[in-house]
DNA sequence: CCCTTCCTCAACCAGATGGTTGACAAAGCG
DNA sequence: CGCTTTGTCAACCATCTGGTTGAGGAAGGG
């Protein structure tokens, strides 16, 4: 479970029901027994769905008595955005060139003769 | 492997291999063994990838001989995108309105009364 | 024709994931 | 003080996932 930050977020949101977790917690806090009702799992399966979201820093727990309010994190949403628009944006760029040029059938292209250029692939 | 449109996308992307994949698909087609070269895996293995990132309609593969280039397709970002600014934003109205009317500690909330967000103190 | 290149399919394996039940700590209520 | 509410921890289980190896099909190059 030492998966970098990204990998962890996009994980996060993979599931249908931490997905409703997060969109129901965007019009305010809850706690855990608030949250779980509407599903029909168990109350310890939500919690665990909560501290996967929590581990992805989508969601921090406060203390009020015995309750844990749980409460959204929405800065981290920058995270997946920043990586998504960035090469959102690049492939956008590439296919309105192409489209300027026409589909060209590169003939006389090396098939890579040199991938290296794009290496500096940061996650 | 019938899990929804959404979780598809957001789960092909919580890989870094597979994000790596895309990053370098942004900048140009590509085939299986260019794709697979940098890697130390076998080109099985980023086979596979290609499938799950293939299932979630983040990439297409075309015919030149017997040769499949892998190509990007951009738009699928949208459905991430557009899922994510939705929450966001309403996160973050609800964060500027709560600077207004200061930290108030709703005591008698109703433990989740369906929908209204309306918790005890809208005004 | 054979042989090489490129890719996919199938079987297998270890580890992560999402769910369950049961026990239990902690805070407040009667 | 006892009991209820709220949440966590632990063990267990089935399935999914990312990797492996091995076999094999399809398209060209000699």
């Amino acid at each position: 479970m030492a998966a970098d930050p990204l990998s962890r977020v996009f994980s996060a949101l993979a599931d249908p029901t931490r997905r409703d977790l997060v969109a129901r917690l965007a019009s305010g806090d809850a706690t855990l027994s608030q949250l779980a009702e509407p599903y029909d799992v168990s109350v310890q399966a939500v919690s665990k769905h909560l501290r996967v979201l929590q581990d992805a820093g989508l969601v921090t727990k406060g203390r009020d008595a015995q309750r844990r309010p749980v409460h959204l994190e929405a800065e981290v949403f920058d995270l997946m955005t920043k990586w998504i628009e960035r090469y959102r944006r690049e492939a956008e760029a590439r296919y309105r060139r192409l489209d300027d040029v026409l589909r060209d059938l590169p003939a006389d292209v090396d098939p890579l003769p040199p991938a290296p250029p794009t290496t500096g692939a940061p996650s």
